[in-house]
DNA sequence: GCCAGGATCGTCT
DNA sequence: GACGATCCTGGCG
């Protein structure tokens, strides 16, 4: 799949691509990791930071596809997603876990204290791990430089459904929008 | 101007 | 398993 194909997916359905990108790659320098887990978001349902209004926070969910949405969150965490849908239309692609695959010094050092499966196995660490902040909010990930994503040579088949993490009652919390590489579930999970 | 709450993580019991 | 950390935005008045 090329980086156009992709973006004209992103651009289609946030549904269909989220489960598309498992496999692909989160590339920054010399860090490479293997995206295993992901979950999609979409402003017509209120688990969505586009839901209801727009608003300085959620202003890029609704531009271009194939950016990066960075956000602060419990004052702790930065979230990396990446834009979909039609510029007016809000919706994006949380990447919530990742299996390291170069880069490993750096990651470790990053993450110091946590073992090698825990190292990207979730939204928080992964962004700690890639240095993503909200200066990284805006940036194109499909363009191939700095910070980016590069689709899945081999679409991954294997997947596991299932509701979204962390999403409270009555915020569309039944919703089958977390998707897991099965195969490297590990990675996601942290090996529990 | 104040305050609540959030797409989490690590530590402690 | 429960909890505290710690920041930004939005809603209220």
């Amino acid at each position: 799949m090329t980086t156009h194909e992709l973006r004209d997916l992103l651009r289609q359905d946030v549904v269909a691509a989220a489960p598309v990108l498992l496999g692909g790659l989160l590339v920054s320098g010399e860090l490479r990791a293997r995206i295993v887990e992901t979950e999609a978001y979409r402003e017509d349902e209120p688990a969505c930071h586009a839901y209801g209004k727009r608003k300085m926070k959620n202003m890029l969910l609704f531009g271009e596809p194939g950016l990066a949405y960075v956000y602060f969150n419990y004052g702790v965490h930065w979230m990396l997603n990446i834009t979909a849908l039609e510029p007016g239309h809000a919706a994006g692609i949380l990447i919530r876990a990742a299996q390291p695959l170069e880069g490993l010094e750096i990651i470790r050092e990053r993450r110091r204290g946590a073992v090698d499966r825990q190292l990207l196995s979730g939204p928080g660490k992964l962004a700690q791990a890639f240095a993503i902040t909200g200066d990284d909010n805006g940036k194109d990930l499909l363009d191939g430089t700095g910070l980016h994503i590069v689709p899945p040579s081999k679409v991954v088949t294997d997947i596991q459904t299932g509701p979204r993490i962390g999403i409270a009652e009555g915020k569309a919390h039944d919703l089958p929008w977390r998707f897991v590489d099965r195969e490297h579930i590990w990675w996601a999970t942290g090996g529990k």
